[in-house]
DNA sequence: AAAATAGTTTGCCAAATGGTAATCTTTTCT
DNA sequence: AGAAAAGATTACCATTTGGCAAACTATTTT
């Protein structure tokens, strides 16, 4: 079972620039090139950027007329969150059994602690 | 403010073997060969991941004779799902006044609606 | 109808990435 | 001591990535 979604969604969040991309536009829809404003490149970069997000599914955008306004798709964000909170919840369990395998051995038989 | 740690932590996750090696060490610490079993690829590939995801704070190894051993390093995991989790909730914040905006639109003048 | 605005496309480049095969070092088993 | 096991190192390769400059298209504005 390969999860292609989870893949494009971690792939896209792997840059710098397209998680402060992100960070923008959780305070809502903007445009292209206010969007791309505080960003020390060229818009042709931008854009491959903007391409990118939306490809792996992490934005949608519209164009009507000459300006193309680009929204945050929360349920990709939410996906790479669920597997993160998945693994971290196993490593957890796993530490937890850990713990009380160390425990019985030193309270079942003290005198054998070496 | 640039977060060096997050940008470490989501390109070491943006790999799909590197998830999938989190995603069996969660179970517990794992030798690098028994680690490197389930995968078509060989060693020296392998390990270069393993270098990334030690390099990126994901891991830790400790080597005893000839076996090296790695372990999860979750707060590095943790501070991942931490960025997402923010980034949903500021999200949802803005999706919730806008539906409040809406709201207030259509019940401020009803008779203004078009 | 010009000129400005907003984005797009094309061609190019250097560096990073993910893999290989071959060789080498160290430790452990017999 | 010799062989096997576990991993490390080196050199090399194809592809992807992230950036650029220049030229182009479509929509507003004036």
């Amino acid at each position: 079972m390969e999860n292609h979604s989870l893949d494009a969604a971690f792939h896209a969040l792997a840059d710098p620039t397209r998680r402060a991309i992100l960070g923008r536009l959780v305070r809502g829809p903007t445009a292209v090139t206010a969007l791309a404003q505080p960003f020390a490149m060229g818009l042709p970069a931008f854009l491959k950027h903007l391409r990118v997000l939306e490809q792996d599914g992490l934005i949608t955008t519209e164009k009507t007329g000459r300006v193309r306004t680009c929204h945050i798709n929360a349920p990709q964000l939410a996906a790479a969150e669920t597997w993160l909170a998945t693994q971290r919840s196993l490593w957890q369990a796993s530490a937890d059994r850990l713990a009380d395998y160390v425990e019985t051995q030193m309270t079942r038989t003290p005198d054998d602690a070496n």
